[in-house]
DNA sequence: CATGAATGAGGTTTCATTCAT
DNA sequence: AATGAATGAAACCTCATTCAT
């Protein structure tokens, strides 16, 4: 059994029969709208589409916008947030079906490029493209990427207690390393390879070679 | 002796004493801007920085910026090419002055993070800031940056040639980590070191140990 | 009966009815932005109006123009082509009611002067004012401006078939020697005498005459 | 003998030799500029022609043409003046040459055909292209725009006095009708013929014709 | 006199946000 | 709740004019 053959369907989180028909209403609504401003930010950026053009892609008026969400930017931000709230409760969900700090980093690891595979209009939007300092950093701030950071942390901790990663390095170092390792990859993929068909997903062995063994030649 | 003790006074590429004195003092003017407009970039991003404000910053009227640039786009690029220009200038030498593949690619980790450590507020700009796609892809098109894909893709296949570096990871791949490693040591640094005046050329030990070891226990 | 007689009440092309109650909102708001700027072009001239003055004039917000009209351009040439639409339907319409290509003739002066007398503001512009080549060249190849030479042409070719006008000169030619004589004596009037109440209309009798016998003594 | 056969010479009318060698020089600089800008003004219209453009285009600095030009209306308006100037001086001399009425009034017409043939980069600006308002007011109110209407109205009076011109319509509206004939066919030449190199001077006889006998067949 | 770099006021246009319907 | 017309602040950029060299 490896990591491929792992349940790819995701149990909601809230089933939705709890809330009233009225709020039930309202997020729906709400979703289409994030959807729309996704599409809408990855194909202009952020400055160059405008909440009309966000409005008219979800069928909604300008206005329409502004009882959702706060303003522009808090729109932005809400996106980046529900993404990074579904890949946490992916890599949970995931990373509880197997044991092992190894296994879990593989299971990190792919699902991450899978994610990134399933999304990239969205982060051609977040990593790419022009977005307010006083956006991101609010972000930085935020609850959801704190908790984020955790889980990731927890990860790095767990596989160092096992005698997995090597402890003269500090855990945030090392997170940082992976992360931007899985970017650069990522980012690579998507300039060169993402329209050619090629499999992100399938550069996970590489990804976990060169990440614990470095480059040296052996 | 070792990378520390290199020479760090860098030889001018062309001594201004060439030109005439009108040529030199159009040169003095648009650096002057250029440092305005790195200084306004950092602090406001891209598209909160106005014109205005960079002209004031440099103490010239709104009008003068555009003797010296065609717009805010070409002044932004104009100061990225500048940097890169720079950094790569500054690579090349440094490292003619050392042999073997080791030792380059150790004055490359160096100097580069000394670079990023001079030029932090520019960083600020380029790395994390909102950019124009447009601009961006200008720019990946651009010589100077080519040049530098070159350089870096040199540095890989002599380390490779030489045994230094494993041959069975594509060395598009290997230039990733390395990015990737430099990129996320020296963003952790710009966001939690550098105002407590931490050196961040001093962890070029453990970037060289992590991109040739690997982040796995030995 | 003369010329003088007829029928001044002009029935409208479309009745407004058949519109729905937005799109005649639309019409009304469009109207009031065209009558400002007429006003304030020909107050001020096409380039030292602002959109600004029209809209403060129109008791819009400057934005508000820009959703009826693409950008200043297209708004004065608005002006224009409804003017030349105006007196195109009431040329047809008059000259319908009479027999005979002297007649018509008289009508064709008669009313020429009449619209020229009750707009003299826009024609202020028109005539006089600064106005860029491109909207010139822009109009003159209009479908409107189009229809109206082609009405004139045939006022011309029908006299000269009843035998009013000599055949010696060609058709175009003596199109252009009306116009030229109706802008001339409109000029003259509107510098001279517009402001002394004097009667533009009441020179159809001497324009048909020095049109028709030329200015020899007989 | 008719109007063709006369002297195409014209004398200046102050022998420059008068002139210090100081103030001589201060005229050519003039006429370099008034040249260049007539070029320009010709080719971009009032508005888009820029000053830098002008200056460069007579090979001088920008600042030059301000101590030759009080600013830009005044060098347009100078042009302006120059030509009417050139043209009556011409008008003048010609008409002085021949005998009667209506050889003067055929010099008149061959002559204005002429001078506009010769100078029709001129009235594509000063016919077609745009001016401000407050230039043609001035104009209007010039010293040398009164006399060439004086010389006009001259014209005319003498005609009248020597029978060859009615005396039933005022001398004014007599002007206008030789005015209109004269733009009406120098307009249509300007937009057809001129670059198919037809003669618009050959046209004097129709134009007398028309001008004396009207468009009524006979 | 000549130069041309510097100035900075001012116009067009965009677009996030509001609010009357 | 939904609409979308109206708002008006703000930014880029141009160019006539000045003035130190």
């Amino acid at each position: 059994m490896n990591i491929y053959s792992l349940n790819h369907e995701i149990a909601e989180e809230s089933p939705p029969a709890l809330l009233g028909r009225k709020e039930r209403h309202r997020l729906l609504r709400r979703a289409d709208i994030i959807k729309a401003a996704e599409h809408v930010f990855a194909l202009k950026g952020f400055h160059k589409a405008t909440i009309q053009d966000i409005a008219r892609c979800a069928q909604y008026a300008t206005g329409t916008v502004y009882l959702y969400f706060e303003d522009k930017n808090s729109l932005y931000f809400s996106i980046v947030e529900e993404k990074i709230r579904e890949i946490l409760r992916i890599l949970r969900l995931k990373m509880a079906q197997v044991k092992g700090a190894r296994m879990k980093l593989e299971v990190f690891i792919y699902e991450s490029l899978y994610f990134f595979e399933k999304n990239k209009d969205f982060f051609r939007i977040f990593i790419q493209e022009e977005t307010t300092w006083s956006i991101k950093s609010k972000f930085a701030k935020s609850i959801i990427a704190s908790k984020r950071r955790e889980a990731f942390a927890e990860l790095i901790r767990e596989a160092q207690a096992e005698g997995l990663i090597r402890k003269d390095a500090q855990p945030g170092q090392i997170k940082d390393l992976l992360e931007s390792i899985l970017t650069s990859f990522a980012f690579s993929w998507w300039q060169n390879d993402s329209k050619r068909e090629k499999d992100l997903k399938a550069m996970t062995g590489i990804i976990m070679d060169l990440f614990l063994n470095g480059a040296k030649k052996r």
